[in-house]
DNA sequence: TTTCGATGTTCTAGAATGTAGAACATATCG
DNA sequence: CGATATGTTCTACATTCTAGAACATCGAAA
């Protein structure tokens, strides 16, 4: 077996962007929020999380805790940012789409 | 739960782009020779077949068995055909990928 | 200082997808 | 017929996807 390039799962890859999109937003709920909006779908907070954690420990992601508390109530937040690998991810897994939607008339192009 | 649109899983995708791609000659091992050139990775055809199954199931591809014997030896093919349902899906999927990727810097593009 | 409401994260579970490779089927040719 | 080439099915298991309940923590009301 020729291994090479990993791949992200596809709500992998969305989630991942859900938290580029977000920059310094990029905690639990916000990114819920945005993929149920782009998904125009209620994507549960434990399936966020699941993904989220995953992400993580492939090291294409890294959290930390934000000030616990600030204006008003509530638990802290555990932030992400997603990191050099997870944009090379982000890149491999889209060259490869690229490779089989080039030429073909799709309606949203190939390049 | 707001349930819409049905998306592709990762695979998914690949493998109805390859039968896209080949057209008129899409059969299982065309189809795994051209998953593996695009994704560089050598793929199992029982990877294969299991998505080209699962696909079918959902209506978004067709089949049929090809001419028994032709040329040389062999086993008749089973041909593949991506139905209208399938062209749905992968507009589908793209369009909430779209979303995600809008606006940001990733070398690929948004649009 | 106890309780309540708001905000967020973890944990538990099960369904669906992804993946490999052996087993099986069938046709041609010597 | 047996060897060989070509192709598909079957069996198994790993990983990803998904939901929702449980749990944690903070400010403010009482």
């Amino acid at each position: 077996m020729k291994e090479s390039k990993e791949y992200l799962g596809h709500f992998e890859e969305i989630v991942l962007l859900a938290v580029l999109q977000l920059g310094a937003e990029a905690y639990g709920a916000k990114i819920r929020q945005k993929v149920s909006e782009a998904t125009e779908r209620d994507v549960s907070i434990g399936a966020i999380y699941a993904t989220l954690d995953r992400l993580e420990r492939k090291g294409y992601m890294g959290s930390w805790q934000g000030e616990a508390t600030r204006e008003r109530g509530g638990r802290a937040k555990r932030y992400f940012k997603v990191k050099g690998a997870g944009m090379q991810a982000l890149n491999d897994t889209n060259a490869r789409r690229s490779k089989l939607t080039a030429g073909l008339d799709l309606g949203f192009g190939a390049a």
